[in-house]
RNA sequence: GGGCGAAUAGCUCAGCGGUUCAGAGCGCCUGCCUUACACGCAGGAAGUCGGGGGUUCGAAUCCCUCUUCGCCCACCA
């Protein structure tokens, strides 16, 4: 009987001890890292998500990779800190809340700047950080009482500096040039913030005449995707070696509608071989253009107003004006073709950026930026890379940063939002004095007049390539800071190695001494649907980890996305079947949860730890699994050592499932009901390998695990495993022999196994209740049954004829378990394996012989067919059941 | 236009510097409600490892090439 204290319900029901187990790890203080611990540090800085975000697959995928690998550390004995916080998300935040005031019918303009600043942060503060409670109910074991938000007046004081020191040291600098400009968005935008669609679409190529009448033609012919920026036209230009049309440099064409003279010159950058070889130059709304511009001193007139309407004084003709971008490329093709200007059309793939948060095609325009000299800041990280000093994991984007690394073009921080750090540059109205200044200052240094302050705003990435540093009290010398920088894995996603990464690595060096941030990237895949397309909300592709946190339990979920794809690849879920995807692991956990159940069932109150026994001289199954679990530690070590986390998992699963439920636990089930002196090394045995196997998956589904460790005898008040110390690996226990023997023994039992099934041999049971005669129902004895009786009888006698002791009938009617004790004590374990099995093998000759001589009936009877039928049926309604509810919460969820 | 990755059982994937490598999970088939678990147990069917060529005694595994998908980067108007 079980002590009522081990009376577990038979299925793991993670809602009932998730909430719990999560308030007692905070409660205890596990995840909070001491500032004054001996401990060697381990540090992981959460990619800040959006503060007004709500958690998508792939920050899952992101969270669970980390809580991996701190929880691993800290089990290791690390003082891990996993440092949380939010994002500011400057368009992105401003963006949601441009469509709320939208629906009252105003803009931000409407609302004027310092009013809708207030707005963002009530909107923020109302709904912000929601996220940061998800990644909870995930069982993320962040340092919470060092969250951090980008905008928090500390942090915002770290970005002044560091604008400050770049200013100071000459690398920020005003730009004139041409940006991508988010006509919806009224911003400009960095390259990687200005998208490049992953298939162009289909647009067309216009032929446009312009004439030029002081040549023989009459006109060139012009190709061009963007026939509205014909008005912005100052130049033609064709390549200085193309023969075909030197004779027109140095002439003057005409732009049509514009109707502006404009020279005909010879560019390098041309390419004769597109379209006509002829080039249209529109330095204002075209980045070539522009640097064709520079090299020929163009005039550079923007021809459209920042929200993408067409506007010029002069070139900009009355009917045009005012018309959309879009609209105004329609009007301007129908009157070319009235001007009989069109000469054809032809289609054209065509791909232009767009906006990487309003999806609005960016428009390419001039105008003044805050830049970064970026190059000065790339080098010495470039050199650290080469010189290993940290490393990126899978190796694959090894070419991908290093070439980015080297083309590093400069960096647009300024922004026209009002969402976010403002630039800290100042100008005095009098003296036209400009600096950067740490405090804002009241009047002019120089000459005392008033000043004011650049409007813009920076990029949100410039506050987060602080990250790693500005969390920890930067520019303050804070004790965090000193014991918790550097770092040491970075887990992200390769898309903003880029955008994140790459400037994290640049502003640690370049502010912290040269000292890298961390000393690995992690690069983990990125979760799509079957399609192989990215789950994002505007797809309706997605899955709410938090559906299959309810409906499966937290550590599925992490089971799937750890287990469920190896190192940088990408996650593949099916969003129409969560069940496939998802049981896998809940199965895993309620088998985890029914060896504990049979393993605290089994343990009396004290157990002996297994030291106390001398190992060798135990029986086969203990000094197997023991070796079995000792080889589980290595591996699974190794493999978090060189990340390969679903590697770690697996081995975990294999262990647990494959040899401790599979196999020793039922080869012990015979002793365990034996006498007590037989049955306490058993118990110490069980006892170490299930506490191993607890430890060892901690990391990966941290809330079962603890549930169940708790509940192991000897526990100490307020003892975590969370906060337990990782299983060492002893060298000395390994023995390649003994694992040779228990492979032999497995082998027999495999084999006396294939023989019950192919000769429908019944379990035991249902032989007793056969062969004995009160064992008949009140069916009655069917014919067939008594065939069967007599066959099974023919059975056992050819077993017992061939098998001294009778091992080999206890093999076949039993469950193996009997074998198994028999086999263990064996003198000679090899010696009575190849014996028993050359016995089976014969058995099974004679066996064939039989069914040969009694005709191809089964020596089992089955079941009535009836009663087989209502089974069937109960099983069905009961899974139909189950499934309705799964449905009818998983459209709750997500609804 | 460059760079990278993937093609292995019906599905999702592991194995990739040559010795039990032809595997796992799910699905499928056949038995089992054997008092830890039917979210389970036992047994089983299933792939000429994308096509072609090469290196070798021997190749999913190395080399070349082709095909098909996917990703990243790039100022082709």
């Amino acid at each position: 009987m079980p002590h009522p204290r081990f009376e577990l319900p038979p299925q793991y029901d993670p809602r009932a001890v998730e909430r719990e187990l999560y308030a007692r790890w905070v409660e205890a203080g596990v995840f909070h890292a001491r500032v004054d611990s001996p401990k060697r540090p381990y540090v992981i800085v959460m990619p800040p998500p959006n503060v007004t975000a709500v958690l998508h697959m792939g920050q899952g995928l992101n969270n669970v990779t980390q809580d991996v690998l701190i929880r691993f550390e800290r089990m290791r004995g690390r003082e891990a800190l996993w440092l949380p916080g939010t994002d500011h998300a400057g368009i992105a935040t401003q963006n949601v809340v441009e469509r709320l005031i939208a629906k009252e019918g105003k803009t931000r303009f409407d609302v004027g700047r310092e009013a809708f600043v207030e707005r963002v942060w009530a909107f923020v503060r109302e709904t912000g950080n929601a996220i940061l409670a998800q990644l909870k109910e995930l069982g993320s074991s962040c340092d919470w009482s060092r969250t951090r938000f980008t905008l928090d007046p500390a942090y915002s004081q770290a970005v002044r500096e560091t604008f400050v020191r770049l200013w100071e040291e000459g690398l920020i600098y005003r730009g004139h040039r041409v940006i991508h400009w988010c006509p919806h968005c009224l911003t400009a935008l960095s390259d990687e913030e200005a998208e490049a669609p992953e298939t162009p679409e289909a647009g067309k190529l216009y032929y446009v005449r312009y004439p030029v009448p002081d040549d023989p033609a009459g006109h060139v012919t012009v190709a061009t995707t963007r026939p509205e920026t014909i008005l912005g036209d100052t130049a033609i230009a064709v390549h200085p070696k193309d023969r075909r049309y030197v004779r027109l440099v140095g002439k003057t064409a005409q732009v049509p509608i514009a109707n502006v003279a404009i020279p005909i010159i010879a560019d390098e950058a041309v390419d004769p071989a597109f379209g006509t070889g002829v080039v249209k130059v529109t330095p204002a709304h075209d980045a070539a253009d522009f640097e064709i511009g520079l090299r020929h001193a163009l005039e550079m007139p923007l021809v459209m107003t920042p929200e993408g309407r067409m506007e010029h004084p002069t070139r900009v003709p009355p009917p045009l004006a005012g018309l959309d971008r879009f609209a105004a490329r329609a009007e301007i093709v129908r009157l070319l073709t009235a001007q009989g200007l069109l000469e054809k059309v032809e289609p054209h793939p065509y791909a232009p950026r767009r906006c990487y948060r309003c999806d609005t095609i960016v428009e390419p325009r001039l105008s003044d930026q805050w830049f970064v000299r970026m190059q000065p800041l790339a080098e010495p990280v470039l050199a650290a890379y080469r010189r290993a000093e940290f490393q990126i994991v899978p190796e694959r984007w090894h070419a991908t940063f290093e070439q980015w690394m080297e083309h590093i073009r400069d960096w647009n921080i300024s922004r026209q939002l009002w969402w976010g750090h403002r630039i800290p540059v100042f100008t005095c109205t009098k003296c036209r004095h400009r600096w950067a200044d740490r405090a804002d200052p009241a009047r002019c240094p120089k000459c005392g007049g008033p000043v004011e302050q650049d409007p813009d705003v920076l990029d949100t990435w410039f506050s987060s390539w602080l990250w790693p540093f500005a969390t920890l009290g930067w520019p303050d010398q804070t004790a965090d800071l000193g014991r918790f920088y550097p770092g040491h894995t970075l887990v992200t996603a390769p898309e903003i190695i880029f955008f994140w990464v790459a400037r994290m690595l640049m502003a640690g060096v370049h502010f912290m001494d040269g000292r890298l941030p961390f000393t690995t990237v992690y690069l983990h895949g990125t979760v799509r649907d079957t399609q192989h397309r990215k789950m994002s909300k505007s797809l309706g592709n997605g899955i709410d980890p938090l559906d299959v946190v309810r409906l499966y339990g937290a550590d599925a979920l992490r089971w799937m996305l750890i287990a469920g794809s190896s190192l940088g690849s990408d996650v593949l879920l099916d969003p129409n079947d969560l069940d496939t995807t998802f049981s896998p692991g809940r199965n895993f956990a309620n088998k985890l949860w029914n060896i504990g159940r049979f393993v605290l069932a089994q343990l009396p109150e004290r157990v002996q730890p297994l030291e106390a026994y001398d190992i060798s001289g135990l029986p086969l199954a203990d000094r197997w699994i023991v070796l079995r679990a000792n080889e589980a530690v290595r591996a699974v070590t190794a493999y978090l050592e060189e990340f390969k986390l679903d590697e770690a998992a697996k081995r975990c699963y294999e262990f647990v499932w494959g040899e401790l439920a599979d196999w020793y636990v039922e080869a012990v089930k015979p002793r365990l009901a034996g006498d007590e002196r037989t049955a306490a090394a058993a118990h110490s045995v069980l006892a170490h390998c299930f506490d191993t196997a607890l430890r060892l998956l901690h990391p990966v589904v941290p809330f079962i695990t603890e549930a169940l460790w708790q509940k192991l005898p000897g526990r100490a008040e307020g003892e975590l495993l969370a906060a337990a110390p990782w299983p060492a690996f002893r060298p000395a226990l390994v023995d390649a022999e003994l694992d040779r023997q228990f492979l032999l023994v497995r082998q027999v039992v495999e084999k006396v196994r294939v023989i019950r099934a192919e000769y429908r041999v019944p379990p035991k049971a249902r032989i007793r209740a056969t062969i004995t005669p009160r064992g008949r129902d009140a069916r009655g004895v069917f014919e067939a049954e008594r065939e069967t009786i007599k066959r099974l009888a023919q059975i056992e006698e050819l077993a017992l004829d061939g098998g001294a002791r009778g091992v080999g009938a206890y093999a076949l009617f039993g469950d193996g378990s009997e074998l198994f004790v028999a086999l263990g004590e064996a003198i000679n374990v090899g010696q009575e394996c190849r014996r028993l099995s050359g016995e089976l093998t014969r058995l099974e000759q004679q066996l064939t012989g039989l069914e040969a001589k009694l005709g191809n009936q089964q020596f089992v009877a089955r079941a009535p067919a009836d009663v087989v039928a209502k089974e069937r049926e109960k099983e069905r309604a009961w899974r139909d059941q189950r499934q309705l509810l799964a449905d009818k919460l998983r459209a709750l969820g997500c609804s």
